[in-house]
DNA sequence: CGCCAGATTAGACAAAGTCCAATAATTGAA
DNA sequence: TTCAATTATTGGACTTTGTCTAATCTGGCG
């Protein structure tokens, strides 16, 4: 994974080498993505981002994830029906899913070895191939 | 995989097995899910059941299947954000998605292997591993 | 300064899914 | 079969996640 630092001037950085422009509410969502390592939905970015006084629209919160997802920057985590996690980690990786608490933690993808992945069909391209762990606490006396 | 015949008498069995009542509706929706292999939305499940004349709510259909899922006849497949899909096999497989048209595939659980799983926390239970292929057409030129 | 492309915005809209209180169907017992 | 009790179904209101649009704002540049 790539070492990048998540002041303000590294920030713009980054926006810039993919070719966004660095505007505040950009920024300010960046920081709240990469600032913290995190896999946080739409809303949740929404709140943090607007915890002081609000000064950015659902709206932008949608664009921007969908501009910084279509540039690469982050990627989306389907895990969960009802909302779509963001995840600043782009490198492949998959994840641990705890289904009772929405908890979503990341396995490295060196961990893991999948064998036996079938051949796509003539023109097919694999985009992608994500593992997901399901996990929830035991019942004390289920055991 | 249980071999199943998909008449009318050997739909009502298998609820019943499943501590079911076997009402029309109920039967209806297992019809389409289980006569036909695909996986299926809740909003494709409500036109195919009303396709010759009305007769199932959509309220009907999204208790029918939320009942089938905990009962164990069927299973929630998420790998689009905007719809949960139900797989009427429940044995361990895993899933094959074209990103771009939604169509679904299975991949047999024996044909995968998967190493190196994460131990999980103390008191936490694995609930299953999803493994999702996407893919889409490559481009000709891009090859 | 004033232009203009691009960014932001409020709020309307859409789709998936849940909830509720009223009605209808099923079931078991007599 | 009939009755009452339980269980299922229903329309429609509601919630949530996300998109769209048309108007406004911003900031860089000549």
């Amino acid at each position: 994974m790539e070492a990048i630092s998540y002041d303000r001037p590294s920030l713009i950085a980054l926006l810039r080498k993919h070719g966004i422009s660095p505007t505040h509410q950009r920024l300010e969502i960046a920081q709240v993505l990469f600032g913290r390592c995190h896999h946080l939905a739409a809303d949740q970015i929404l709140a943090m981002v607007n915890e002081r006084h609000a000064e950015t629209s659902k709206a932008t919160v949608y664009n921007t994830l969908n501009l910084f997802r279509d540039r690469g920057l982050i990627r989306e985590v389907i895990v969960d029906p009802k909302r779509v996690f963001y995840d600043p980690n782009t490198e492949p990786h998959h994840h641990l899913y705890n289904v009772d608490t929405g908890e979503i933690a990341d396995i490295a993808a060196e961990a893991l070895s999948v064998s036996g992945l079938p051949d796509l069909p003539p023109g097919m391209v694999t985009e992608g191939v994500d593992i997901i762990v399901r996990m929830r606490a035991s019942y004390p006396s289920v055991g």
